[in-house]
DNA sequence: AACGGTCGCAACCGCACATTG
DNA sequence: GCAATGTGCGGTTGCGACCGT
């Protein structure tokens, strides 16, 4: 279907954000909350698409982004979580609180691309760029690199389930961003795959050589989320509610869009259910 | 100091999905 | 069921900063 575009291209501005308008958008957003991206522009006086305003706010704004430099236990972190992912950086973001998907994304095309070829490792497929090349086992990927590609990923039957990975095939919009891992030519099927395309790696999990820490503390309390999901989900004592948007920083009550679950901000705002022992994950939206 | 090349980051673009009426 | 709308995501680009000559 053809789409009105987001914003009078003719009346906004583009570029570089001003003071100014950094000033406007951290006001109106103190004031009124985030939300409704699409007239905030409008009602906080400013020039600029919604989408902008959003991309401003998200990836550099935020009071509690963390900046500076990537210490190397990130870097392992987000190469380990790229290589069951893929190039699924609000996932990864997700796991690095205070990190943005943009920061991780470009970070990883400066840095980290680089990194792994001078191990001799493809950053793509995590997989040695040469065929017998022991680069792959000195950098402690050889799990992730050992077979080929990511659909084959498995983890030993014996392993607990991991919280995110263990979707339910019902969840079709954890799927869509979760499961699809990179082709093996390296790009995301992103863009015209989309939703047609089966769940690359059902039985991926991400637990797999992965120490994560994804024990991750309640979110959005005292709150708890109201979405019919979650209010729907069984035995709901027994499991914890993950909110993406606390993981991705947004701790502020009020900035945290969960609360408004039934709005249509809040609908895309992705909870991980995590049981407290390792049963199958839900994922609510 | 001037110039050209490279790098890194912020921002934009297009698309897909969820929601709503 | 369909179209319109709002939002988020991933890929790409533009430009300033940095570095070497």
């Amino acid at each position: 279907m053809g789409r009105s575009p987001c914003c009078e291209k003719a009346h906004t501005n583009k570029g570089a954000w001003t003071k100014e308008e950094d000033q406007r958008l951290i006001a109106y957003i103190k004031a009124r909350g985030e939300g409704c991206w699409r007239s905030l522009p409008k009602a906080a006086g400013l020039l600029r698409c919604g989408k902008s305003c959003r991309l401003r706010w998200m990836n550099y704004l935020r009071p509690d982004l963390k900046r500076g430099n990537f210490t190397d236990e990130d870097d392992e972190l987000i190469i380990k979580l790229h290589a069951l992912l893929g190039n699924k950086w609000s996932l990864i973001a997700g796991q690095l609180p205070g990190r943005t998907d943009n920061e991780i994304k470009n970070y990883w095309n400066t840095h980290i691309k680089r990194k792994l070829l001078n191990r001799g490792i493809d950053p793509q497929t995590h997989r040695p760029v040469s065929a017998g090349s022991s680069a792959a086992a000195a950098s402690g990927l050889t799990t992730t690199a050992s077979t080929a590609g990511f659909p084959s990923l498995r983890a030993p039957a014996s392993r607990p389930h991991n919280p995110v990975l263990a979707a339910e095939p019902s969840n079709a919009g954890f799927e869509r961003a979760a499961m699809s891992a990179p082709s093996e030519d390296g790009n995301s099927s992103s863009g015209s795959g989309g939703s047609t395309d089966a769940p690359r790696c059902p039985d991926l999990n991400l637990d797999l050589d992965l120490d994560l820490d994804l024990s991750i503390s309640l979110p959005c309390s005292p709150s708890p989320p109201k979405t019919p999901a979650a209010v729907s989900t069984p035995t709901s004592h027994q499991q914890q509610t993950i909110c993406l948007c606390y993981r991705l920083g947004v701790r502020n009550g009020d900035a945290c869009i969960c609360k408004a679950a039934s709005s249509p901000a809040g609908a895309h705002a992705f909870r991980f259910l995590r049981p407290l022992e390792g049963g199958p994950v839900h994922i609510a939206h």
